[in-house]
DNA sequence: GTGGTCTAGACCACC
DNA sequence: GTGGTCTAGACCACG
């Protein structure tokens, strides 16, 4: 996997790398088991201080996302999204809707077509079994 | 119109303002040439510091959004929908869209399932026609 | 309230301090809604360093215990357990009594000296209403 | 006996392997004089790092749990269940039961419900009688 | 005033 | 080698 990270950008260098990873494990590009690169390793690639690293692998750590067994490495972890009510998980969605709808007619495009275009981008994405019907 | 600011959200009430008055004209609530209320007014309605309501008009109008009238009141600019070009905007929308279906996946929906309830609840809403094609 | 570092224990500072948050709430002697000394004023009253606090607060908020407004402060919030399966909420309190018993055990108390002292030490805990059956 | 290590778990393997010994030991299902698998022999069965092992027998030792008599094996030692003063284990235990009733609470349980769930629970395993009273 | 982010550099425990 | 924790001090955004 390769990162990258945008400094001039104004979300914080940590919030890129954490959606970076998250979207690689969502499109299936990263695996439950993985071993994602070391603290330092990976702090010397993308050029950012390694508490910044540690501080995103110690996050998705607690999201769930990663496992992390100190000295030896952190791995991808299992998927846990059945762990939350149904209810919770569609009400959280309904939440990423309107957000993701409102900020696309902010930039001017229908939600039709903002829809068509995520609907040709959502090819990228790993399938999965729906567990909210 | 009615504006309404959500205390407990982490992003920024001046950011949630701004937002709300740029979405109420992209989707031809406000019209240009409408009046905006006072920035007295807006805030004792919406509960929030005078200093912070003025502060989103400012920045509104240096972005050519509002236009204000010393002594007559703010009001709606022209459209200005077209202020970025087509290719920054579409890649604004693409990043949207990866983020969606990121967090979707994460939450143990299918891409598809995430945009088939996101057609759905597009429905709801009365969105103005897309201005990118 | 009134918290309290041991420095010379083992277990982190920022461990400590959460622990303490969290069995505060559970006790009811921090409500929801209520407010949590400054990270700086908090940093100076245990003696730590600014940014342990700040670490503490922002993990609590990311757990769903604490709500942070920025330029505001930072409050207690809603619990939200129901968010969480019936299921893997049991699972998880399986996994703790097991962890429970048997560190008793190691101490040389038997299970049910355990549970008689528990259950005393229980009256200071704050009643609510049973989710679980 | 069977030991087995969880490398999935965030506490450390040796403290695993230690707490299982003592366990054990205080639970009676090893018994003074009785000879523990070689080095080599455990660090085998449950996968692991000799050192590992090896760290693990030398701070038993050094604690007084087992004996090594060269070239003859390891075996354990007499029961020491009394190193600790009985006001120091109490308030360990007590320090113990806080934090059990504290994450049950934030799990949506009632204390009560806690421990009636730990009553249930204590009685499928054979613990040994307690040695504080 | 508030919290949020980042860096640099230290020391520790674990394997 | 690995990750975990803590400090000191900086700069920023927000209200």
């Amino acid at each position: 996997m390769q990162f990258w990270i945008d400094t001039a950008s104004r979300t914080p260098i940590y919030r890129q790398l954490k959606d970076q990873i998250r979207a690689a494990i969502a499109r299936g590009k990263l695996h439950p088991d993985d071993r994602m690169p070391s603290v330092r390793d990976l702090s010397r690639q993308i050029v950012v201080n390694p508490n910044t690293v540690a501080r995103v692998y110690t996050e998705l750590e607690r999201e769930g996302v990663l496992n992390t067994r100190p000295g030896v490495g952190v791995f991808v972890a299992q998927n846990r999204a059945d762990e939350f009510t149904r209810k919770a998980r569609k009400e959280r969605l309904l939440a990423l809707i309107d957000q993701f709808l409102t900020e696309a007619v902010h930039l001017g495009f229908s939600a039709a077509e903002a829809l068509t275009l995520a609907g040709e981008r959502s090819q990228q994405f790993q399938w999965q079994e729906g567990t909210s019907s």
